[in-house]
DNA sequence: AATGATTTAGACCACATGGTCTATAGATAG
DNA sequence: CTATCTATAGACCATGTGGTCTAAATCATT
């Protein structure tokens, strides 16, 4: 696998970090200990965003922790350029949060500060090989908040006490063209029956979810997972 | 950090899957290669779920792929009882969806029935330590779908044109109220206002929504991030 | 001083929506 | 073989909603 390295050439790798001290340390070091190319290093997001844009790099080490423009909302807009760049975050904290925004918007690794200078060099060897590269530890934090996040999402939705499990086929049926938007005229033609039948289901489905209106049970559907169910449902 | 383990009781087990050939395949191997305890055996999910009930085993190694109620399902059902059982799943294929379905229920583990005996074990051994294991190859399988579809949610929220951008602060505001299933009046009392203005606000948010009604408005500003970027002005 | 955008508010009308009640045919369950 | 549930559909009415037009006060910008 990364014997297939060695015949390319060289990745290239821009450096971003707003202290100017630290910025020489890891070139030196990246050219020192490694063979990749440093291009260019730059001490702010906006100045990183032009010269990426100059030189593509195949690596963006961006430390995260950054006045003015910050290195997340830096790492998305590089992201939304679509170059092909490969970003390692870099930052002295292992905030579960940041980690897993980082992930969020695109990086392929992330990295601390105080990790030794050999880990600094295997992460851009994986992440040069098209991997993706969290240490351990970060990995362990980035699925704890991944899990946390999730489980609170799943009981607000698979509460036991879903009211969208009185709905009959039909009624689901209406509500998820309700869900679309559609008005009664326009669910009567989509399933071939009339429009004051249509009203009924709307009625018995607002009696159910104990709603007044469409927006609410929009709403209540939505926020219950219906879509994701209705996913589900194709899917497995 | 292993050495721990040492003192503490071995970690009790129970094993489920359907075919009961591989069952007691993996029974054995676990008996003998490691110091677990496999205090039970299931090959339906349900059975699984009772006898997790009795025996409050610190680990389950679930099957993925079972007739009847899919591992999924159990998983999470299992993940509600919330007894603090760290459950590996286990299935023949490295399907990125399954993989991320099954973390984002709670799995702590996943591994493919290919892999080797040692990895098994191994597996298991981190996760009784509190970790999270999966096998680089998954890991990565993993962070790819994760970073894909936060890109799709990203691509349609961030959206170059978004017609939320338009929206006076009156107008987003009285959107606010709408995408909370309020009425005419209902908003009219929260922003002191009276109710034609809000009708007013309400048409001139259709115009540059370019929708017909409340609904389709209210399901725009939800699949565009309206509810993010009121999150984003807050958090960020 | 003037222009334009924003917020406020009213009038008027058509119609979509919601509430309630009744009723029939078919399916399902006890 | 009832009893219940579901899907269908109509009548009737009150009211909420959406469309359009007008208009005044405020505020920012030129």
């Amino acid at each position: 696998m990364r014997r297939g390295l060695e015949f390319k050439k060289k990745a290239r790798i821009i450096l971003v970090d707003d202290n100017y001290d630290h910025l020489s340390g890891i070139k030196e070091l990246i050219e020192i200990e490694s063979d990749f190319d440093v291009v260019a290093t730059a001490t702010s997001a906006s100045v990183a965003i032009s010269l990426i844009k100059k030189y593509r790099p195949e690596i963006v080490l961006m430390d995260i922790n950054m006045p003015e423009k910050d290195g997340l909302t830096a790492i998305a807009e590089i992201e939304k350029l679509d170059l092909g760049v490969r970003i390692i975050a870099l930052t002295g904290y292992d905030d579960p949060d940041l980690i897993f925004r980082a992930m969020k918007i695109g990086a392929k690794g992330y990295i601390l500060k105080t990790m030794a200078s050999a880990q600094l060099i295997y992460a851009i060897d994986e992440v040069a090989a098209g991997k993706i590269y969290l240490p351990a530890t970060l990995s362990s934090r980035f699925f704890e908040y991944f899990q946390k996040s999730f489980k609170e999402e799943a009981e607000n939705t698979a509460d036991e006490e879903n009211l969208l499990n009185y709905l009959t086929q039909r009624e689901e049926e209406v509500l998820d063209l309700l869900t679309q938007g559609i008005t009664y005229k326009g669910v009567a033609q989509k399933l071939f029956i009339s429009e004051t039948t249509v009203k009924t289901h709307v009625n018995n489905i607002f009696q159910k979810l104990q709603v007044n209106d469409r927006t609410q049970a929009v709403l209540y559907a939505l926020n219950n997972g219906f879509l994701n169910r209705r996913k589900v449902k194709i899917a497995i």
